[in-house]
DNA sequence: CTTTCTTTGTTTAGTAACTGAAGAATCCTC
DNA sequence: GAGGATTCTTCAGTTACTAAACAAAGAAAG
């Protein structure tokens, strides 16, 4: 029974592909080491990879004394994946290779309507018209990734999407999106332990552990918006006080800066007055572009924010013994600069474990899409790698049993 | 290659172990449910267990309309590990069964000494009596599993301890360990996602997500102690401000309660006069029952105290969608019925996911022995649960990797 | 009491996914 | 071009499962 160490990954195929993704480039032999599989077992799930198509070799490595390697690649556009973010805002709309490069990118303003069916065919039309967009034949796309702030609610709204667009559906949050769009994208490790701090109109965060996204039992993993950070402050929406976002979320700035004539007037800020469908959003943008040109009074709004998300940011740290923060979401794609030297600072001097390892914080490459593009990286791995399928749980075991028993004579 | 379902478990053998330990009582019909293998594999598995002496049939539940089931439990006395709480102020020892019973348990005040060869042969010695005690065989023991405050700076005298004693030894943080206990003794179900808060001198969390502990890249995890509550307070050691241990930890009521002349004189309070070896400890057990006894300066300083700690709690929780807190650990022992109320209240009007599911935060029943009992815990895991050998970890593939290569022609 | 049905548990043959070891292919060095 | 080194493939054997037939034990109906 104790037989030799299996692959605790979900598949061995899966783990190899994984490997050869975030390898870039690797052999056989690299495989067998990363692996701890035979040669023989990686020969053969090899093959069959690249019979499928989805891995290629292509070329050798020098010789170490002997045969040379040959090298192998994950065949980037040998499938692609749609991501969708539904954002209060905006919709955006990323179609990727199996490699997580952005090949389309469109972005439209939120949805009017309040009707769902016409959203799911406004939707399914503008997804329709990326994948035309570069002409990729549709039986290799793997399916479409949806995400949102509640993907709860968009139940309905997925499977609706399912039966229009012909492609399988995925819903999820758009931190965990945010997150999972990091990690296969290959700026952290395979195996790292992180967070992807959100920040859109709210604040969240999608954590990956060990290299594994954790989601929670009911979905709501990473509320960091509802970090308490002053246990006298304001009352919040969800019963609390002091919570971060009522405290420095792009809604607080925006409240503050309105409150401020001269900003208001030096920003140009928009909310308030006009009837804009985002005046949070615009307003946020307005105050960032503000603070670029140097308003001192801009400057000082979002860095007194930036201090309550590092301190935020440090409780997270400290409590998952993170390696990785990445910043990403539209507010940072505006406003990183911003907050990524505070969020240094706070966690270069308080960061609990820093004696055993150094946190990274950086700023998202593409923290605008990083959600949609997290939502299409969602599918490369819910189609490449099969779901597992762990131990059914036993919820209440004792109700399945009869309760009544006796003693074996 | 898409075969049916596979358990993914560290092995199937010690998840049927688990299940019949975590159920109590279980036929082989509820493991199939439950484990989603087929009846034939639970079967030799089964038999394997009970000729093991791991599991015993004991009794039948009633007909469901055919043959009655043969009612399965673990054979808690097949076998036993020790568990060593080592705490500044205290050592405390347990020997349990399989099942996490407490069999014995001793406790001892804290090592005077520095010698470490002079505490391990203490400690061995204690560990011996405590066997002896209960006159268990030597050869059903699995291990010594022992918890501190700062595991890392224990690893040699983990290693002088195996050779003393000639058990294997096990190593664990002691928040860590307290929510394992927590876990093994099965108060939370066994796949549930929880915490355990631990008031000891520091505050620290063990966590333990759908089922299996998180312990981080580097072991730091749930250093809850270091959340931040106020981003102007006061300095804490790890160099940020408003940490919750300085604000409302035991050192910090203990600090408060001398400031207070009346209280000093009303609760007796030792510290700062007397050269007691832990001082804190022992003067925050006089504030608690002072509080107790109605003391209402008590009260107010232990509420205030409970405050702060609910709002890290409930930050936890929303961070990691809790399903259960458990307040364990010396602290909580003694004034745990002063918190329990106000973390009940916080995490009632406030935990994020509350209507997805109910989030319930009781007090350990044996919040002073519960490292203890959890290191023991660790040990039948690390025994029975054979550790789970992943993917190597490809760290830096790239260096194994010849970086040269021509494209194939 | 006998027959029939239901449910539980065991046995057996078959299969997927590995390992280990032997062998083939390729490259370097002398 | 012989010999060693290294890479990759092939193949028989092992393990941990499944599926399906079977056996055993009780319930219900006549």
């Amino acid at each position: 029974m104790s037989g030799p160490a299996r692959v605790t990954h979900a598949s061995t195929r899966a783990a190899v592909l994984d490997l050869v993704r975030a390898a870039g480039m690797i052999s056989r032999v690299g495989l067998v080491n990363a692996t701890g599989l035979t040669g023989g077992t990686i020969s053969t799930v090899v093959r069959g990879l690249i019979d499928e198509g989805l891995v290629a070799e292509t070329g050798h490595a020098e010789s170490t004394g002997g045969k040379r390697r040959v090298m192998l690649q994950l065949n980037h556009f040998a499938r692609y994946a749609v991501g969708v973010h539904l954002d209060d805002a905006r919709i955006t709309y990323v179609l990727t290779n199996l490699g997580g490069a952005v090949v389309a990118r469109i972005s439209r303003a939120g949805a009017g309507t309040d009707d769902q069916a016409a959203v799911v065919a406004r939707v399914a039309r503008e997804a329709d018209a990326l994948i035309d967009s570069v002409g990729v034949e549709r039986d290799r796309i793997l399916g479409l990734g949806l995400v949102a702030a509640r993907p709860a609610e968009h139940h309905e709204f997925g499977r609706a999407l399912e039966r229009a667009t012909g492609l399988p559906v995925v819903l999820d949050h758009d931190a965990t999106a945010a997150a999972i769009g990091e990690h296969w994208s290959g700026g952290v490790g395979a195996t790292s332990t992180f967070a992807a701090l959100f920040m859109g109109t709210g604040i969240g965060a999608g954590v990956v552990l060990g290299g594994t996204t954790y989601r929670g039992p009911s979905g709501h993993t990473g509320e960091i918006g509802h970090a308490c950070l002053d246990i006298d402050g304001p009352r919040c929406w969800c019963g609390a006080r002091g919570c971060l976002e009522v405290l420095a979320g792009p809604a607080a700035v925006v409240e503050q800066a309105r409150a401020d004539r001269a900003l208001t007037r030096a920003a140009g800020l928009v909310g308030g007055r006009t009837r804009a469908a985002t005046p949070v959003a615009a307003d946020f943008a307005a105050i960032s572009r503000a603070a670029r040109q140097g308003n001192t009074r801009a400057v000082a709004l979002l860095e007194r924010s930036a201090r309550y998300v590092a301190a935020a940011a440090r409780t997270l740290a400290n409590l998952l013994d993170l390696e990785v923060l990445v910043l990403t979401g539209p507010s940072f794609a505006i406003a990183g600069s911003v907050y990524l030297p505070v969020l240094r600072a706070e966690l270069d001097s308080a960061f609990i474990a820093r004696d055993a390892h150094p946190i990274s914080v950086r700023l998202s490459p593409s923290a605008a899409s990083a959600p949609a593009i997290g939502a299409a990286a969602i599918v490369l791995q819910s189609e490449l790698v099969p779901r597992r399928q762990g131990l059914r749980l036993p919820e209440d075991l004792a109700a399945e049993e009869p309760p009544v028993f006796q003693v074996l004579r």
